[in-house]
DNA sequence: TTTCTATTTCAAAAATTTTTGAAACATTAA
DNA sequence: TTAATGTTTCAAAAATTTTTGAAATAGAAA
C-alpha cells in the first residue's frame, strides 16, 4: 500500500514546506536522548526515589527502605537515574548521597505543575 | 541489615517531620499514573510520532510512512500514546486523523525547553 | 449488495528489561 | 592486620514489552 495522504492534510504539510521536509525535520539526536531519558523514568520504583529525592538526600539504605527491595535491585535502579542525569552522587565515608540534579528537578516540577490525573482519566 | 540512617541525613529528615513521614507522603496514585505516560514516552518511533504531530496532524499512513513499520506495529505505538494521553484521533470518512492533546504538547514543549544535550552528555 | 481501503486486533515469537542471590569491592572500625 | 559495613557487579531466570503477519472491522465506493 502506498503513501496517499489526503488532501486535506496534504494543504496542512504544505503550509510547513512539505511532507517529506517535516519528516527531514525531526530532531534525531534529541529523540535519542529523551528516551533514554523517558526508559529511565518509567517505572514505578524510579519515579519514587525520583519524588522522595525532591524532598530529601538519601543513602542507599534509606531507598532500600523506601521502596522495600533489596540492595542489588535499588542498585539497578538507581544506576539507571544516574545513568539518565536525574540524580547524582557524592561519597561520605563509607554511604553514597545521592541527590537530584538540577534536570531531575525541573521533571518532577514539570509534573507538579501538569497534574496527571486531569489531564489522563 | 536493618536501617541505619547517617545522622547528616537524619537531621534533613527531622525538618521535614521525620523519615516515616516523608515517606508516607509520597503522591502513589500520580506516581502511578506518570509512570504510564513516561512507559508511553519510552520508545524512540514513539517519540517520533509526538514530535511530527507538534508540527502536523497526521493520518495512520502518514505514521507508516514516518517511522518505516508495518500498520499493526504503528497501531500498536499509536494505541500506547493515546492510552496515556498523549495523543487523540478524530475519524474523517476512511481516515483517523491523529494530533497532540494539550498535554502531550506541554511534554514536547518541556523538552523544547530543557534542551537534554545540556544535561545529559 | 459486493468490493475496496484504512485501520485495528490477535496470538505467537522475539527482544528487552527487571529481578535474584551470590560474590566482589571499598571504606571504616577494631 | 582482620573484620565489619554499605554498596555495586554479575550472570542466570523471570517478567514485560515489542514485533510479526494473518485475520477482523468499519466505512466508502461501485
Amino acid at each position: 500500500m502506498k503513501l496517499e495522504i489526503p488532501k486535506e492534510l496534504k494543504k496542512e504539510a504544505e503550509k510547513k514546506g512539505g511532507w517529506e521536509k517535516l519528516k527531514e525535520s525531526l530532531p534525531e539526536e534529541d529523540i535519542k536522548t529523551i528516551a533514554k531519558i523517558m526508559k529511565a523514568l518509567a517505572d514505578e520504583k524510579r519515579l519514587s526515589i525520583l519524588y522522595a529525592l525532591y524532598e530529601q538526600r538519601m543513602c542507599v539504605c534509606m531507598i532500600v527502605d523506601l521502596i522495600k527491595c533489596p540492595y542489588s535491585k535499588c542498585s539497578y535502579h538507581i544506576a539507571r537515574l544516574k545513568d539518565a542525569g536525574l540524580i547524582k552522587a557524592v561519597k561520605r565515608g563509607n554511604y553514597i548521597i545521592y541527590s537530584l540534579t538540577k534536570f531531575g528537578r525541573s521533571i518532577v516540577r514539570h509534573f507538579n505543575k501538569y497534574k496527571p490525573e486531569e489531564v489522563i482519566k
